[in-house]
DNA sequence: ATTAAAATTTAGACAAATCTAAAAATAGGT
DNA sequence: ACCTATTTTTAGATTTGTCTAAATTTTAAT
């Protein structure tokens, strides 16, 4: 497994959304910062190698054993991302970049006992859910914010841009992954919402509600 | 700067233990087991890029900025191999194949945060000294077992030969860094040694007295 | 000073991963 | 069904790091 395999697996894995389905070329190459063509070669290579089912103008799709592969990746980066946070005190948007690089350090015994160390966490700093060991994956019951009804409550436990920019305007107004939040009202012209975060009151953009995920109070 | 390229600074600087010197191209292409050719290639690449000196057939010697650069890997991969052992309970056998993949990881922050985390540590599990983060060495005052004069007293520091069976053989054998160690006799037919280590009295043969530095007692 | 051995470099090739430009296949609209 | 726009693949080139085999330089012995 090079080091490019490794990331064409992941990539191919977060398009189809953890789901089985064919993946077009295109989508893969922009995902990937790459050329379509790339793409074609790497997708030729994949298949030779039993990862991905590939036929010609048909798109790419994980066999078992590359959802396999793709999810030891996706744990590896995940739990580094943890280790960064808990262990050296880095901020959740800067987490990914050196994660990036540590998924795809070859040593079982290590992952194992970096999962060990932080006990076993179940989700990553921006609320993704940890792969265990043989591949399984606890999908959280979450929903968007801009997809919850007014008076809902619940608790924020994940985002759905990760990107630096969007985690820093979160710090900046104090919203953090385990706050209280409540839907006090909707703002029908723009689809701000009024929230109470932590008894506190707040006013959010759609665009912000609809990267954030919560879990709803039963 | 490539693994490629960071490789070769590392086994450059090593095969001129440190001090400046012309290091020839048979001896970098053992060490890195290449072949000389491949070898001359890179010397072109990292003399364009101001790293080393080289002028045909004359060997190949590391700049400053070279040496500044070896240093700063050599430092990461013995603060990794800290880290394995005193946070992750790898035995010291298994960490340089691991710490051979961690020291290439790029960033700053990441290896300050994994030294402070070991508390600044000054010497990794096999005794050798870990560069500061302006490359400055703090070499041990030791010596090798093996010259030792009958009757010298100290306390094992380091390994020379830092190979897992070796390592493997001093654990069997109770030698751990941090015992203390005194020559009661040496066996001139196979120069051999009688020795007292931790209050347990021990033979040693000339071959891994020939490994093991000791720092000798005032 | 010659000469043979050893070390080193060059020349040319290859695999991996990428790219550009051109060709081929597919999909959609009329 | 036909044409066109889009997607995808192919062909050929490039970069990095490596190799083998041949040529060159250095070294060390006579
Ligand atoms: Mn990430
Ligand atoms: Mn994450
Ligand atoms: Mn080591
Ligand atoms: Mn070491």
């Amino acid at each position: 497994m090079t080091r490019s395999e490794e990331n064409y697996l992941k990539a191919i894995f977060h398009l189809g959304n953890g789901e089985a389905g064919s993946i077009s070329t295109n989508a893969i190459a922009e995902q990937m910062d790459t050329k379509p063509s790339s793409v074609t070669d790497m997708a030729k290579k994949l298949a030779e190698k039993g990862l991905v089912h590939y036929k010609k103008y048909q798109g790419i799709s994980l066999t078992d054993t590359g959802t396999r592969t793709a999810l030891s990746i996706i744990r590896k980066h995940r739990l580094w991302e943890v280790f960064l946070v808990k262990k050296l005190d880095f901020t959740w948007d800067e987490v990914h970049e050196v994660a990036e690089q540590l998924e795809h350090i070859k040593s079982e015994k290590l992952i194992d006992k970096i999962d060990a160390l932080l006990d076993f966490p179940k989700y990553d700093p921006h609320g993704d859910p940890i792969p265990t060991k043989d591949g399984k994956f606890m999908e959280r019951d979450k929903q968007l914010l801009s997809d919850m009804p007014i008076h809902a409550q619940g608790v924020c436990v994940g985002v759905k841009d990760s990107s630096a920019p969007f985690l820093k305007f979160l710090d900046k107004n104090k919203i953090a992954l385990g706050n209280t939040i409540k839907i006090l009202d909707k703002e029908d012209f723009d689809q701000s919402l009024q929230i109470l975060m932590e008894g506190k009151e707040l006013r959010i953009s759609h665009q912000i509600a609809s990267n954030l995920y919560v879990k709803k109070n039963d």
